[in-house]
RNA sequence: GGGUCGGUGCCCGAGUGGCCAAAGGGAGCGGACUGUAAAUCCGCCGGCUUCGCCUACGGAGGUUCGAAUCCUCCCCGGCCCA
């Protein structure tokens, strides 16, 4: 099997290299042919988010390139939970949480990779099978006693807890050694020479690194990618709202994750596309060159948009949710037909409310607050005074009743807080 | 176990008997401007039957006309000592 001699240089001019063991021997032996490399996912949650989609697709590069890929499940990890990055300890995930979180994270692992049908088919492992035999004392004994505590300490993401007023448990701080061991692990059994992850995990891979070479007399390769961060440097992985953007559709819908994009400031754009997707570099560069002629056209967003929730709900999500945004934001909501609303209601928050509610004089502030569109009445008052609420897309003041006469085909009532938060009501309870 | 410092709204962080639903900042939300961008400006930012009332400053009691602020006990964390 040959690979793809210029994977490095790729990565490198994506900007996904942030650290890496040195640099000219891991190009030089990513030229020379596969390499078995592998990344991690805790099941932190019952479904990855877009944090974790660099990781995946970083998978898929490699794959795609002629690597053997390794897609590791932290079964054991996430019952420890990882410290780096994490400003405070958190609570233990219940085995009932963690199993429901590991039958969701599976299926998004599959998605991304080819298990059959090419030469270099992905693994799929969960790091449970060769920990949870593993006693306490023989760990001590054989993985434990190579490595420091001191060098140990020493790692940013130990040191910042030591210094905060949280601190860290002997759980977190136990963590690194538990992927350090994976690593090594992976390498003895499967000929794994190569660990990735998200900045954040240097210190934990450069510790596996130096388990395989204490341990098993061996050499482990590894590589880090910047954490995805905003202009501003906050981290990615969540809406303008703080909201996290999963990659379940159930979690998130296809229509928000197409908007979230679509959303993207100026500034990110070509950042986004050259990590975030598989286009090729040149046509990243003419989209973005594109992009700045135009940039009222939104053009790049778009691209980026599309070419993600196709990756991740794939095309028929995307043309809907493309339908439902020139829906919305295209012409007058007023003069879509019911079979459209019905298509938005389907992408769009939708809560089915009772006509009864409806009466003479339904009251617009709890409607509001039970449809979801605020989280309270108050707030509803507020928006409405400052001139928030749109009822299909007309504004409404706070005198405003709802009645028969204000709904589209007799059922259908759009809600638009501000500019781009769309509900929709639809009267049909009895 | 002893000492000590601390636990305030989504986050950070003032407040140390009334003028406190609680300064300030951040985040967020709305408005203006735009391109569903950025920057900027303005407003909002506990709840409710909304010009008044209720619930709130780790928990439970207590002192007081009145407590986030004082006292007691408890819970949790940092640091130092053992």
């Amino acid at each position: 099997m040959s690979v793809d001699p210029d994977l490095f240089d790729d990565l490198s001019a994506r900007r996904l290299i942030h650290d890496s063991t040195d640099p000219d021997d891991l190009r030089k032996r990513m030229a020379e042919g596969p390499v078995r490399v592998y990344v991690g996912f805790d099941p932190t949650a019952d479904s990855l988010h877009v944090g974790n989609l660099v990781g995946l697709l970083m998978l898929r590069r490699f794959q795609d390139a002629g690597h053997r890929v390794i897609a590791l499940a932290g079964g054991a990890t996430g019952m420890v939970g990882d410290p780096s990055g994490k400003s405070a300890e958190r609570s233990l995930l219940t085995d009932d949480q963690l199993a429901a979180n590991l039958t969701g994270i599976l299926p998004q692992l599959r998605q991304f990779l080819a298990f059959d049908g090419v030469g270099n088919p992905a693994t799929l492992l969960d790091n449970r099978a060769w920990t949870v035999g593993f006693s306490y004392l023989d760990f001590l004994r054989d993985v434990g006693k190579y490595l420091t505590v001191n060098q140990m300490v020493a790692k940013e993401s130990v040191r910042a807890r030591m210094e905060s007023t949280d601190g860290i448990s002997y759980t977190e701080f136990s963590y690194m050694l538990l992927q350090a061991y994976d690593f090594c692990w992976l390498f003895e059994h499967e000929g794994c020479e190569m660990q990735m992850g998200g900045s954040d995990q240097w210190g934990n891979i450069v510790t596996g690194i130096d388990l395989i070479r204490k341990r098993a007399g061996g050499k482990g390769l590894g590589l880090t990618w910047p954490l995805l961060t905003r202009s501003d440097g906050s981290k990615y992985g969540k809406t303008a709202g703080g909201e996290t953007i999963w990659l379940s559709g159930s979690k998130f819908s296809p229509y928000a994750f197409y908007q979230s994009w679509i959303q993207v400031e100026d500034a990110e754009i070509e950042k986004l596309l050259l990590q975030l997707t598989l286009l090729p570099i040149p046509e990243i560069q003419e989209i973005t060159v594109r992009h700045a002629e135009a940039p009222h056209r939104r053009l790049a967003q778009i691209r980026l948009a599309e070419e993600l929730t196709t990756l991740v709900h794939g095309p028929e999500a995307t043309t809907r949710a493309q339908e439902a945004t020139a829906a919305v934001f295209g012409g007058d909501v007023a003069e879509l037909s019911a079979a459209a609303l019905d298509m938005l209601a389907t992408a769009l928050p939708t809560t089915s409310i009772s006509r009864a509610d409806l009466g003479v004089e339904a009251n617009l502030f709890p409607l509001l607050a039970e449809a979801g569109v605020t989280a309270s009445n108050s707030e509803a008052h507020r928006l409405v005074k400052q001139n928030g609420i749109s009822l299909n897309d007309v504004k409404v003041g706070a005198d405003h009743v709802v009645d028969s006469q204000g709904l589209l085909h007799g059922r259908y009532l759009m809600v638009r807080k501000g500019k781009k938060h769309l509900s929709l009501i639809i009267f049909d309870r009895p």
